[in-house]
DNA sequence: TTGCTCTTGCGAATCGTTCTCATTTGTCCC
DNA sequence: GGGACAAATGAGAACGATTCGCAAGAGCAA
């Protein structure tokens, strides 16, 4: 069981404050992966004077410390999720936009054989599978990323 | 080989017009993976008086024709390549930007079973390697997905 | 407290990308 | 070849997620 969010916050030395308190509490009592507004959102129910640049900056900072990850399925914003201590891939449902989190050693182990046969060291990767839930696989999709062909405003991230 | 990009439109009932033919110029001579702006820049020399907009809309709608694809390599901006006639993954060089494509059918095929293990039938896939070339590879970077740590504007799609 | 640095709120700024609308162009048809 | 019409274009305004600037507040060590 890792620490509390906000033990893990003054380990790295990072300053606690009653905003970033407040953010750290929603995030780790979110179970999806919420974006920034969703974020903020639901910190503004608890703290209704909380600013959104305040969520923008905060969640940057634990991006730094490596506490939170950010993710762009879907290349509309960004979307957040506590840096998890085995690294996962992650299945997103179409339909519904929701994620699942799956790992998979020999991905990862090829993804090392193939970087290393084109002459580079792997240093990061993105698998995202975009699926749909078996029983009634309808919608008759063209082909293609079905992401981008739904994506609407992008983000931006330091 | 593949019929030239204006044949592929023609006969995909797209109407061509001046300014598509300088765009899909641009685009056939392209070997690299050029951002919205980019193709702008290039069509902008033969035709100087092409709008940016319309090189959005036709970017746009050649990936409807499934002719051009697009993918959010690092999240800043779009970038866009012919569609190809078979399905390949990219390795992304961090050091320079530069993508190399590559295909590897034990990995499409892992995708597709894994997604199924889940309940759910693949439709597309994202699968980015980022990549430092191998001799001298210093750079003591963090950790984690190292392209989210460098992105800056986001960007957009119908 | 005092000092000092880091944080916050608010609103303005960014900046890829999209939209609006008046105008031009492609295409089909006679 | 001339019209008719839908579709495409240019220019600039609009959008929207994210970031910035700056004045006011808050941690925190001494």
């Amino acid at each position: 069981m890792t620490s509390s969010l906000e033990e893990q916050c003054i380990a790295k030395g990072v300053k606690m404050t009653g905003q970033r308190r407040v953010i750290l509490r929603v995030l780790s009592e979110s179970t999806d992966h919420p974006d920034a507004d969703t974020v903020f959102r639901r910190a503004a129910k608890i703290d209704p004077k909380i600013s959104i640049a305040t969520v923008y900056r905060t969640v940057h900072k634990l991006e730094e410390v490596n506490i939170l990850e950010s993710h762009d399925f879907g290349g509309d914003r960004l979307r957040y999720e506590q840096r998890p201590e085995q690294h996962h891939d992650h299945l997103i449902d179409v339909r519904t936009g929701k994620v699942i989190e799956f790992t998979n050693p020999q991905i990862e182990e090829l993804q090392q054989r193939i970087a290393q046969e084109l002459g580079f060291r792997l240093v990061g990767h993105r698998l995202e599978l975009y699926a749909m839930p078996l029983k009634e696989a309808d919608k008759p999709k063209a082909a293609g990323h079905p992401v981008h062909a739904r994506a609407t405003r992008r983000k931006r991230a330091r």
